[in-house]
DNA sequence: AATGAATGAGCCTTCATTCAT
DNA sequence: GATGAATGAAGGCTCATTCAT
């Protein structure tokens, strides 16, 4: 027993270096122009263990971008369950998002360019259950909100791009180099405009919230 | 005279023909993936007359980008200069944009995830100035509504997300096959969503456009 | 002495299980085209087993190879000690083959297309023993044959294929699936071509077997 | 034309570079361990060239295989119509081969051996018809033979290893190194077993052939 | 005896680019 | 301008084997 959950553990960790290394090696040099051998360099191992862990170079940046997805969400749920308005959720879909961003910048970077990754169709199935669940859950607890007339109603598929479009854009850029300021720092004034761009046409119903 | 003009043309039909066989590999496989023989293969062509007209796979990638960029950007000055107010130039940016990636598809793919192309310092260069001649345009245009309220005054670095942020990520999605209806049917939840956001907090102080 | 040999009895069983899971797979993809692994997960065993009990994979394949080679020898002079006549002993040496072949598909199939097979210095040195030690006891069975006229005097190298290479290149086929009837339901007619071949030319001088 | 038909002879030239080539490391090794890059330095020519023209290491030895089949096959049919009388005809099958193949000891030994050769299936399917045609021609060749009592009746598939068996047996060991002399140093004594178990119960019915 | 993670040399193949015709 | 054979560096991946537990 304490044999066995000592070799998963060394087995967890020795992937987890792995992973670390090719998600530094994708930041440095793209997906596409990081060889295994950088990544056997950067993580200090040879190549046959690389491959006896994942099986391809597609298969770490699969799972890599599944594990970073569910972090990501699962951070905005956690701060997502614990707004009580339109508003306050609204504008947390935003900060959360910035401070993840600025606080996982490579993480964050690798899944913001990674949409054209070449995954293996189980892979891809999986990711696809994730994010299906994660979309659903979002917009349970959105629905009473769009329901109340505190939020407006719009084409489903508009929501998210509306809500995240901006700070993403922003995101994108300040990764590449182009923008100075972290998103941590300007997402009061995303935060505002997607609130703008959201509450109900009537203003919102629901009490603003103090502070 | 006559015959240099059909030598030119007929370069020119040429460089076309390789650069749609470029555009439609690039969309259907991604452009590392894309080899010098599919597009060769694609135009019918010779490798040769490849290296002739463009001197390196960089090379069309890089003058297909730069194209699409200028094409994108004539086309969208056109459009705002007609504007007289700033809700309209506003709802402008995303109606136009929302326009052009719904007729020009693969190449408003290829501009927006091309992001991590990499064009040889000469082509940067050339693009750079292309894309800051382009914003200091537009920024021109946009100034006096900022100047009399009509819009808000923000962090310079955040106007172009918000107001184009949703719209791009909507487009993303879309193109990526993810969504059904196009930019250029939602476009107007997306104009009046950037019009939210951007207008001055105390209302426009121009006159709303008759129509 | 009962814990030494039921070890002993273990360890042969673990042995006989490898070498079965290995001539499965030789049988299926080739020696060189199966791996290790392959033979691993077919004998449900883990490679350092695999490796304490045969050093190598050249070692599994050459004790599958001289163990084989070994039954397939020990049954013919079985069957051959057992012949008064000349007739009966060639045509048992088609026979004997041809039913063993036919009870051992796999096993003959690995040792007729293994003539590739690349061994161990020390193993070739083995196989040659055996090989020349059932070579000879096999021709002093035949000499006197020879020597009284019943069967022809021919050079010492034609005897083995003019009397087994027909019966041999039907059962390659037959094992490649490219013939349907198994080498034991058409042994006669080989077994009646090869004494048509070996018989002395005024005939044999050695009476008939009854029956 | 001349320009092309010259392209054309270069091509076939290197082409056929390789082929000798690949044989050449195909008998000194096998082909499972020549590397592309043994047949690159042996054909003093650049891995790209090979695969330029045969597209994998598979390429290569079907291509290899297939001609060497039709070599061999077009040599037999030219010899074998020659023949008047089903003895003649017997024999020659027989001889021929043994002439065949110790004139083309590497290309013999290599279609002896490569009975395991991983195909494409477009090469799979390209052989098969190679040989069924070749089949085809001999069997209506030797029909007449086996209608008037010359040759004995059997079941189909027992002809061919019944006159080619013992022959190619010895081939393979002579070329395996184990037998010193050549095929057709001995073609005689497997021509008269041929014959011996071929003709017609009751002798043949066709007039021996003069000479 | 058993296990399976780790090793690393080596192979097949790809592909951007060059160049003689 | 066009052609396509030739080049060769480089990369993803395999796999027999080792060894600590």
């Amino acid at each position: 027993m304490v044999r066995r959950s000592t070799v998963r553990a060394a087995t967890a960790a020795r992937k987890s270096q792995i992973l670390d290394a090719a998600l530094s090696c994708f930041t440095d040099v793209g997906i596409e122009a990081t060889t295994i051998d950088d990544i056997r360099r950067c993580a200090d191992c040879s190549t046959g263990s690389i491959y006896h862990h994942f099986g391809s170079k597609e298969g770490i940046a699969s799972e890599l971008f599944i594990e970073g997805v569910q972090r990501l969400n699962a951070d905005l749920m956690t701060k997502l369950t614990r707004c009580r308005t339109a508003e306050r959720a609204v504008k947390t879909v935003v900060t959360q998002y910035s401070d993840w961003v600025t606080r996982n910048r490579d993480l964050a970077g690798y899944l913001l360019n990674s949409r054209d990754l070449a995954m293996s169709a189980e892979a891809v199935e999986m990711l696809h259950d994730v994010n299906r669940a994660h979309i659903r859950r979002v917009f349970e607890f959105f629905a009473p909100f769009v329901g109340n007339g505190a939020m407006q109603i719009l084409p489903v598929e508009t929501y998210i791009p509306i809500i995240s479009g901006p700070i993403q854009d922003y995101a994108r850029h300040w990764l590449a180099g182009q923008f100075t300021d972290s998103p941590a720092k300007v997402k009061a004034v995303f935060a505002e405009a997607a609130w703008s761009a959201m509450k109900g046409a009537d203003g919102p119903r629901d009490a603003k919230e103090p502070g």
